[in-house]
DNA sequence: GTCAGTGCAAACGGTTTGCATGTTT
DNA sequence: AAACATGCAAACCGTTTGCACTGAC
């Protein structure tokens, strides 16, 4: 789609205002996170990349990864004890994930708006709302866990 | 502390009643547990327990960890990419981790309840509030930051 | 031609596991 | 005596790193 191309070029052009290079494994890279909606862990990343590039290597995906978040373009985040997610910054929010089926879902930022004023109100506490994903159990896995129980 | 000692008690009543074996290493996991206000890691729990026992091993101790885990006597939970942390189960309650420190502080369940009320209304997602803990900066670590920016 | 970027393999930290031995019941 | 718990060492997974080489500029 057109309008993941411009988003891809986007971020490849502020690699290139960096004066970073430009490789085949980079617009890989940024293209699997342009395509997928979803959030990908660095081995989905990885082995969606290898089915065009099988030797680009995970170290190397690794490390794109890492040089697109320090430029901000990627944000990862992570669920109890699992793989960290990766996915392209966009607009700020904030992460669940289910504990039955292992997805996250992003949720809009201002859901933790109330909760957020409330730790800094009471005990000083800034909340980074995107870096950590909050657990539980979401409304397709609630369904089935009533179905058969 | 007397009411220490009945916490600890009553742990290694329920481990009796559910047919486990009392031995030193888990008498000294949970008398680490029971005089830590604090949430330890599996290493700073076995590093303790090896003051007094220095032959436990780690595997002993995230076994031990584990058992009282699944009889709801301890509890864990995970900040980002950090080592678990674990703690008597207690009056419920949620976490947050300063991103700067590291250190892990419980907060009240109920900073989670307008949020949890949305989450589940909104997504139909069920939140777990004990399990992740939420990323942040605490109040000290925000001070330090201001004094040397 | 230079250097950042890469593949590979090895190391890492936190955690789990297989197995032979020791301890609790 | 029988079952369970433990120590040790090795495996595990996700991630990072050292090194020699390659390919973008």
């Amino acid at each position: 789609m057109a309008e993941d191309d411009r988003r891809g070029d986007e971020v490849l052009d502020t690699l290139r205002r960096h004066a970073k290079r430009i490789t085949t494994a980079k617009r890989a890279v940024v293209g699997v996170l342009v395509d997928s909606r979803d959030h990908l862990t660095a081995e989905e990343v990885t082995r969606e990349v290898q089915r065009s590039w099988p030797d680009v290597s995970p170290s190397t995906v690794y490390r794109i990864l890492e040089e697109l978040e320090d430029l901000a373009l990627v944000v990862h985040s992570h669920a109890g004890h699992a793989a960290a997610v990766y996915h392209l910054a966009g607009r700020s929010h904030g992460h669940v994930t289910c504990e039955a089926c292992h997805v996250t879902f992003e949720v809009p930022s201002d859901v933790f708006d109330l909760m957020a004023h409330e730790l800094e109100a009471s005990f000083g506490f800034e909340l980074d709302r995107h870096h950590v994903a909050l657990a539980g159990v979401c409304a397709a896995c609630r369904t089935r866990r009533r179905a058969v129980p």
